[in-house]
DNA sequence: CGGCTTTACGAAATCGGTTTCGTTAACCTA
DNA sequence: TAGGTTAACGAAACCGATTTCGTAAAGCCG
């Protein structure tokens, strides 16, 4: 018979063969049924029995293969990722931390991550359809969170286990979704707060763009802040849409020519804070004296400007090892509205913020 | 028009029954055997079948089972990469391009990515053991290539088929790897040229660590680059072992501060090469006119400085798209030592060079 | 036209597990 | 002590494919 196909496996086999329940269940003088049901803790096992077989598999080195398992039952354990590649800040320096925090996660627990990527939404879901369709995963995590997913819509009409990194639906989280967030609402109100502390009576803000989730939380915690330091609010002094450092730089300029600046900025993310740095060097300003930032993110950029900037830092191992968790246990059977999971973000203080000179 | 009623009265059709080959082979009149060897072009199979079958696949929209498959033919269709949390650089911001890449290129081919991250060798030996044992991998992207990499043996001793991002053993490549690497060696020598061209007679090297294959190729490009401009070879104006922003700082520091300074100084890196920036502001330089900058990588930040910094820019997405393809190629049959593939770096200038300024 | 290849397909084994369904012997009951 | 449970395991079906092997019909040859 003539193959025109893939060749076949190398001729030298110094490859250990690798040991098959089958060949548990000899050493052991037990049926492979009797050893996988062991392995599985079915109840209609003895404790001596079970312990034995754990033993001796750990000792010949026994491990099931994933693949073959999953013929049967239908899982693969691995989580999904879908890379949004048209994101508009290309997930920054986070997305190292990110993954190795998944992946360390999840390789605790016997699970992988397998990533995919799409440049719209609409190969996004091919993606995930693909993806599911050959069960080459069995869960998703769904970075970016905005206020109205169509990822969620989408998932949950395939009946597929998912966690969000970011809640949706803004003020009223969606129930019954699982999530993991970072209290971007929190910290813009203690950055307030504390350059309220500072003297700063006009304080602005830079935002990011509406649709995603984030955005509002961190806005209204800008608003929060400053009710909460009686403070009035500017609509003037609100801008958003901010995405890159030249937009963060245009805003800072467009928020001093006012007839009335600021005299401190809170902005969104990092990235855009540093085009405040770009607008200081142009008007001859001292940040962190005649211009006060607070920002949020924690980009190791920031620690290298000068001054460093004052920033909310977000671990993004940490998010990505316990996004990895709480899809991990969805997909053993906890229920998904049960698990969601807000950390506060940690002030990392820098030069860039201080009491405001008097005029 | 008949409503199709979707209350939650019947939650038991959630997923449309998934399409096997044996309804496949109902369908057709066939047996699933026949099926198969159809599908995976049997040549005991007649044509006018063959082609039966295939039309009958699409329109019921078959896709045959991954892991099912895998049983039998040991191959999932899946690339594996081990992320290096312990780099000195966390893969900047050049991960989300080259994670684009390879997912992208590597689903045309129906094949997905699997990540496992390590914080050490050993770490990463027992991920890949892990991997492999499970089966849930293929073959291997292996990125950031040292002179002598502990991983290629380590994977040649188990035979995995692997493809590396870089060469290795410097000068001399190893025969019998596959790997794609970007001609950073043409790059510092067009860089010298570059200088050269514009009348700078002493030109300074600030690379990488030597233990990173790339770090060497860089340094000989400089030397060689030198050399086809006419110039001498000045061991005081080569520095190595800069591996980051202050670093680099500091290597401009000690080069200015020679009884014979340089006017221009080619960085193996951009991350390191802003740090020249630093270093021109304290001491009152002009970039581009006091001091001229080339290095390489490309990364936004060298665009958004001022002036904006002239580079070599990698392309990573196209690497990662190559590899994948480059991987996919070799699991399926192709010699490793056929493939491999070297690309130009694209001269990115921006207005950190220029002709120096007589003294 | 009888024997020998081919051609093209079916039947069954196989991959490495999981799960269902018996089955045996010991253990309770009454 | 007979009859019914229960505990603990074996036998076999099963998951969704691939691959080996067998075989009927058609084609070839002298």
């Amino acid at each position: 018979m003539e193959e025109i196909r893939d060749t076949n496996k190398k001729p030298s086999e110094p490859v250990p063969r690798r040991v098959r329940i089958s060949d548990l269940a000899q050493a052991l003088g037990l049926t492979k049924s009797t050893v996988s049901r062991a392995l599985n803790n079915y109840s209609d096992i003895s404790p001596e029995t079970r312990e034995r077989v754990a033993r001796v598999a750990a000792e010949m080195g026994y491990a099931p293969m994933p693949y073959a398992q999953a013929v049967r039952t239908g899982r693969v354990r691995a989580l999904g990722l879908v890379l949004e590649l048209d994101a508009p800040d290309r997930y920054g320096p986070f997305l190292t931390d990110f993954l190795g925090g998944i992946t360390q996660e999840a390789s605790l627990e016997g699970w992988t991550l397998t990533i995919a990527s799409s440049n719209s939404r609409e190969e996004m879901e091919d993606t995930v359809t693909r993806l599911l369709q050959e069960h080459k995963v069995d869960g998703f995590i769904l970075p970016r969170t905005q206020v109205v997913d169509p990822r969620v819509k989408f998932l949950q009409a395939k009946h597929v286990p998912f966690v969000l990194f970011g809640r949706t639906g803004h003020g009223q989280p969606d129930p019954g979704l699982s999530w993991y967030d970072v209290d971007g609402e929190g910290a813009m109100r203690a950055a307030v707060a504390r350059l309220a502390g500072f003297g700063h009576r006009r304080i602005a803000f830079a935002g990011s763009h509406a649709s995603y989730n984030f955005a509002l939380l961190r806005r209204d915690g800008y608003r929060e802040g400053l009710e909460e330091a009686g403070l009035p609010f500017d609509p003037a002094l609100e801008v958003m849409e901010i995405s890159d450092r030249s937009e963060g730089a245009q805003a800072a300029r467009d928020l001093l020519d006012l007839p009335n600046p600021p005299t401190a900025i809170v902005y969104s993310t990092d990235a855009t804070a540093l085009g405040a740095y770009d607008v200081a060097r142009e008007r001859g300003l001292t940040i962190g004296r005649d211009l006060s930032i607070i920002s949020y993110d924690g980009i190791p950029e920031g620690r290298m400007v000068d001054p460093p900037l004052t920033t909310f830092a977000v671990d993004s191992q940490h998010a990505g090892a316990r996004l990895a968790s709480l899809l991990i246990a969805q997909l053993r059977g906890a229920p998904p509205g049960e698990l969601t999971e807000l950390v506060a973000a940690q002030l990392e203080p820098g030069g860039s913020d201080g009491p405001p000179v008097d005029p």
